[in-house]
RNA sequence: GGGCUUGUAGCUCAGGUGGUUAGAGCGCUACACUGAUAAUGUAGAGGUCCGUGGUUCGAGUCCACGCAGGCCCA
């Protein structure tokens, strides 16, 4: 017989080494995909990670929460195929790019043609897949490495172009144009990235009006017009050069605004203002709250002002005012133009409290004008384009330039040179003169005009901080620039709708974050203007009048034919590099042509690399070109997993692209029909969070406190530091890493475990014991322990899957740790000791040690396999060495452990007929009342190897009484006591109390709740017997009845007595010399094994014993107890001598014990 | 500035639907127990349940307003 493997200086790294080998050797990643085959498939997409960069500790948690539901679901018996994949596009990828080269983007197709920098980021965006292949090996991360997709593939970007076209066929796809970060001296966009390179924000002094916007009388605003002075709105602005484009003012809705008479300070024409309450006091000092506004002379230095009345935003919505510069006018909805509108994003912090809005010059602006219909003002070139008022090079366009100059001219301001209607540049973009006397930049030259024509209530410097371009440094504009976008606003209430129908973890998640992100839906710009990622398919003519989206190569090629054909293009280009790769520049060479013969060229720009991945469920099987029925049998996701991070990444464009082609897509409505979705690309998601130092900060190279998941893993084995991360706190709460806590976890559980399970192994090779599948020892021949520890494991199963099946692996962590360490290890094993002790007769396993070691066995196999998801390296060791010598058994009878490897098992079902409920709640009052005993012999000093007579136990109802009983037995051993006496009514020694039951009581009796209490409180111990006998009691004035109280016993008179939440035990502390003796027995008993282990004897070896005889007491006590003390400690024969030569000398309480122990 | 989230013992965390004495583990101190022990038991010390108001007979729990940390977005 082949025996249990033992576990000397067990390392637990050591064991995923060699669990490590032995996967792959019997490829057991690949036969647990195998051997479910024909099953109901469940199925995960993975995020794809970047290779770009190496792996953190972040990873193995992110990684750990995707394998653990990924093992649930095999060992439920589903096929779980997971794809592995890499993202190799974007910014990140550019940048470490140019870092290596040493080179900017300007640099790009000038120092490094497009091809070469695409060929040295395509090398460089699997930098580090070495490590990350390492790392999915040495956690344990079962994915499919072996056929990943990969996003720059020729075969992935033709199925985001399907996709792409599919949006196109149905106007979903439109370019357009959103207000982003402009420098106009370098001539480009910027991305947000180079907004926050250090040295953008630079501190700077620009002129800021107040600007006063007349309001139109009419029956809204007549509420204005108590005075007989003009009114009108005050807005604060910091870029006097929008004034000429705005077309609204925002206003708080709640907020609330004052209106007030006063003087214009520079024209001192009488004005009635409207501004914040809140900032009143900023414009108007309280000195001047006592000045008459009729005494008012103009020129005088302090303005008298008179509050007139106050009003919420909400009254001024809709008020309509007179252009503030109306050099030119909206060409549409011009009725929508010059009103007030609510802004969320209005404040009292500074300015008026309203906010001037140029809907060309700022994304809020936009946004709020979109909402409310408000127009933009701007202009068509020549080529009927829109354009903003503003040009590209930051000058105003000569219309506004003309008014402009009319203006200077008008009111005779000095300027350092003559402008013309093309001068007026919004900011020193062209390196005038700024010391020149006269120099006054476009924002100074429309102040003065406002103030001139009574429109400017303040002008003042304010500096603040505000962002550069880094190439130029000069300032940026926020600048509507054009971008293709896809209109995912015209399904907001679908994916709306949809995202209810997902399961995410935490709920908060998809609600809040995600929901409210979905409710805010403004349309996705795809545009990026990069070089290294998926090209947008669009071909136009230079006219924008014509243009075709491309679907797939074919239809490319079919095209560039067409083209060739009409002499666009060289026959070469047929089969040109592009047919390769589809990446820039190859098909930026591609020239196609228009129905009407015109050439047209590829729009420059790439798409969102989000986009990439969120069409992983399609693309990563290049769908619709191949793959079709592997796409069916594998959408929609039924799990994924990322971090909170990506909710508005990975997570939003997976939803967004699903639910797009759900309304779209034929292809995909059909698939949806097929398999009853309803248009979600995942159906549970978990977003776990992140992974801070000990400390709770951030992890970054500069404050030195990263983890290196690779010593980690090294140091502890990858299942400790799983384990510690799920156990530790839920995945979607952000985990404070500490080896502290690994620790932990590696000493308490696994070390209880292992132990636990070496326990088993000790006796179970001395007894030759081997489990037989066809042959157990009958549910109801089982010991009462027995029988209690499967009961706890049935409810463990449940428990646990109940846990994992509702992606709560916290929960199923700590369930399983619970079992282990309370129930199994401190309990089961430590009451069950001598069982396994006991020598087998004749070499016969008795049926009471059989069913111990088939109890145990069970416990740890079935440990083994629910904790395999989250330790799936020490589960296959343990299974592997609880299992191995029984398998050539197990598939000859096909049998549940049949399988090599317990990531290919079952997991064991839970079995209602093996629970017992009453005898889960018996034990837990023995654990309970040891524990009290435990207490009592503490507090008295006497220690439980001196047996006590008994204990006692006030019943205060029969079923408490039964339930001790049945538990009786391993009560009195575990506290080494004789006797529990049961004390009833009957015995008169019965002390009860009462108390309120306040849940009851106050649902019945609400405020009078005091006023019974106090009765209840004044309850004799007659009227208890009484209300417990009649089941109820008139005291008063009130009716009570038995639910009412809670009754208690807390006391026995006489006695010393421990309680706990209702249980209470007093124990006998009488000592009698009978008692003394057999407390001396097992005190010697006690020292004799010590020396045994001193001695290095092993359980087996036979002893002698000769003790010298020191005093008569002892002695006695020892010669009544020979028979005990031999069996105990193995001895053949025991001598109680006058004198022993060469003895040990041991310590007993009160005296010393010479010795000798002789090895048989 | 907005959305979401967290805040309970020195540390890590539990605390359905409100119920009067708020728990566990670790760590600390002391004493025990042990023929599985990298263990275990018992006892002790340790709490403004982030704050302030409110609802209620009663609030760690519900509501409002704040404060602090975190994430995402402006």
């Amino acid at each position: 017989m082949s025996k249990y493997r033992e576990t000397k200086d067990l390392n637990l790294a050591q064991v995923a080494t060699e669990i490590l080998e032995f996967w792959k050797k019997e490829k057991i990643f690949e036969k647990s995909v195998s051997v479910r085959e024909g099953a109901e498939t469940f199925t995960f997409y993975e995020g794809p990670p970047s290779a770009n960069g190496t792996p953190g500790i972040h990873h193995v948690m992110a990684r750990t929460v995707k394998d653990i539901f990924c093992r649930f679901k095999t060992l439920q018996g589903y096929q779980v195929k997971r794809k592995g994949g890499w993202d190799t596009h974007g910014l990140p990828v550019e940048l470490q790019v140019e870092k290596e080269l040493g080179i900017t983007k300007d640099d790009i197709g000038k120092k490094i043609s497009i091809e070469d920098y695409n060929k040295k980021c395509r090398e460089t965006v699997m930098k580090y897949k070495d490590q990350w292949d390492d790392l999915t090996t040495k956690m344990g991360y079962w994915v499919d490495l072996q056929n990943p997709y990969i996003t720059y593939e020729k075969e992935y970007i033709e199925s985001l172009w399907w996709i792409l076209k599919q949006l196109y066929d149905k106007q979903l796809l439109y370019k357009g144009y959103t207000i982003q970060p402009y420098s106009p001296a370098a001539g480009t966009g910027l991305s947000s990235h180079e907004l926050n390179l250090p040295g953008t924000y630079k501190d700077v002094k620009d002129t800021t009006i107040v600007a006063q916007f007349k309001v139109k009388r009419d029956p809204k605003s007549e509420f204005l017009f108590k005075a007989e002075y003009e009114t009108f709105i005050l807005a604060w602005t910091t870029t006097p050069w929008t004034l000429p484009s705005n077309t609204a003012l925002a206003v708080g809705e709640k907020i609330t605004y004052a209106q007030v008479n006063t003087f214009n300070p520079y024209t001192h024409k009488p004005v009635s203002v409207v501004l914040a309450k809140d900032l009143v006091s900023k414009y108007f000092s309280d000195k001047n709250k006592d000045l008459k506004l009729e005494e008012y002379k103009a020129g005088d230095k302090t303005i008298p002002f008179a509050i007139v009345q106050e009003f919420t935003g909400k009254q001024l919505l809709g008020i309509h005012y007179e252009q503030l510069i109306p050099y030119i006018q909206p060409f549409y909805d011009a009725d929508k133009a010059f009103q007030v509108i609510a802004g969320d994003f209005v404040t009292t912090e500074d300015g008026t409290g309203v906010v001037h809005i140029s809907p060309t010059f700022g994304a809020d602006d936009f946004r709020v004008a979109k909402q409310n219909g408000v127009p933009a003002l701007t202009v068509k070139d020549e080529g009927g384009n829109e354009v903003p008022t503003v040009d590209r090079k930051g000058k105003f366009i000569s219309q506004i330039g003309e008014g402009l100059k009319a203006g200077v001219a008008k009111y005779n301001i000095k300027t350092h040179k003559p402008l013309g209607a093309d001068d007026f540049y919004v900011k020193n973009y062209t390196n005038e003169d700024e010391s020149h006397a006269d120099y006054k930049n476009t924002d100074v030259i429309i102040s003065i005009i406002l103030k001139e024509e009574n429109k400017a209530f303040k002008v003042e410097k304010y500096e603040h901080t505000y962002p550069h371009c880094w190439r130029t440094d000069k300032p940026v504009l926020y600048y509507p620039l054009d971008s293709w976008f896809i209109k995912t606003t015209a399904l907001k209430d679908k994916m709306v709708a949809l995202n209810k129908t997902i399961n995410w973890k935490p709920e908060s998640t998809g609600t809040g974050r995600f929901g409210n992100w979905l409710e805010n839906l403004v349309d996705w710009n795809l545009s990026r203007s990069r070089y290294w990622g998926t090209p947008l398919p669009i071909w136009r003519t230079k006219d924008g009048k014509e243009e075709i989206c491309i679907g797939s190569q074919a239809e490319l090629k079919a095209e560039v034919e067409k083209s060739v054909k009409a002499g666009l293009m060289q026959a070469a280009m047929v089969h040109g590099p592009w047919s390769m790769d589809l990446h820039r520049p190859y098909v930026d060479e591609i020239i196609l042509v228009s129905s009407k013969g015109e050439p047209m060229y590829r729009e420059a720009d790439l798409i969102d690399v989000w986009f990439d991945s969120g069409a992983m469920p399609y693309a990563q099987w290049h769908y619709p070109f191949e793959n079709k029925d592997i796409f069916e049998k594998s959408y929609p996701a039924d799990f994924i997993a990322e971090g909170v991070d990506q909710t508005r990444g990975w997570f939003f464009t997976l939803h967004a692209i699903a639910v797009m082609l759900s309304e779209s897509c034929d292809e995909i409505k059909a698939v949806n029909k097929k398999v009853g979705n309803g248009g979600v690309s995942f159906k549970n998601v978990i977003s776990n969070g992140l992974v801070l130092d000990k400390s709770g900060n951030k992890m970054s190279k500069s404050k030195g406190n990263v983890v290196n998941p690779f010593d980690a893993l090294t140091k502890y084995g990858p299942d400790v530091v799983r384990w510690y991360m799920m156990e530790n706190a839920p995945p979607w709460d952000n985990l404070k890493f500490d080896f502290a806590g690994v620790e932990e976890t590696q000493r308490k559980f696994f070390g209880t475990l292992i132990n636990t399970y070496s326990f088993f192994v000790l006796y179970a090779n001395i007894d030759g014991f081997e489990k037989d599948e066809m042959n157990n020892v009958p549910f109801n021949e089982l010991a009462p322990l027995d029988k209690w520890i499967i009961t706890k494991e049935q409810s463990l199963i449940e428990e646990v899957i109940a846990a994992y099946a509702d992606y709560e692996p916290t929960k199923a962590a700590r369930a399983i740790q619970e079992f282990v360490n309370d129930h199994l290890s401190n309990w089961y094993v430590r009451l069950n000791r001598k069982r396994f002790w006991q020598p087998a007769s004749r070499g016969e396993l008795s049926l009471d040690k059989k069913a111990a070691y088939e109890t145990l066995y069970e416990c740890l196999m079935v440990t083994a396999q629910l904790m395999a998801p989250i330790a799936p390296f020490f589960s296959e060791w343990l299974y592997k060495n609880l299992t191995d010598n029984i398998r050539q058994k197990a598939k000859q009878f096909n049998t549940p452990l049949k399988y090599e490897s317990v990531h290919h098992t079952l997991l064991t079902k839970p079995e209602g007929n093996r629970k017992d409920v009453e005898l889960e709640k018996s034990m837990d009052y023995a654990q309970r009342i040891c524990s009290l005993v435990h207490s009592l012999r503490k507090n008295s000093k006497v220690k439980v190897r001196t047996p006590l007579q008994k204990i006692l136990l006030p019943v205060l109802d029969e079923k408490f009484a039964a339930r001790v009983r049945s538990v009786e037995a391993i009560i009195k051993a575990e506290v080494n006591v004789k006797e529990i006496q049961y004390i009833d009514d009957a015995s008169g020694l019965l002390v009860k109390k009462v108390k309120p039951n306040f849940a009851r009581l106050g649902k019945l009796y609400g405020p009078r709740l005091k006023e019974v209490s106090a009765v209840i409180s004044t309850f004799t111990q007659a009227e208890i017997q009484i209300i417990e006998k009649q089941g109820k009691l008139n005291k008063g004035g009130f009716d009570l009845v038995l639910d009412d109280v809670l009754i208690s016993s807390e006391d026995i008179p006489g006695w010393s007595v421990a309680s706990e939440n209702g249980l209470t035990v007093a124990l006998d502390i009488t000592l009698t010399d009978e008692l003394k003796r057999e407390g001396i027995a097992r005190d010697f008993v006690n020292r004799v094994q010590n020396l045994r282990k001193d001695m290095g004897l092993e359980v087996l070896d036979k002893i002698s014993l000769e003790v010298e005889k020191n005093g008569e007491f002892v002695t006695a006590a020892l010669a009544e107890h020979k028979a005990y003390i031999q069996t105990e400690t193995q001895a053949l024969s025991m001598e109680l001598k006058e004198k022993v030569t060469d003895s040990t000398e041991v310590e007993m309480d009160e005296y010393n014990i010479k010795l000798k122990i002789t090895v048989n």
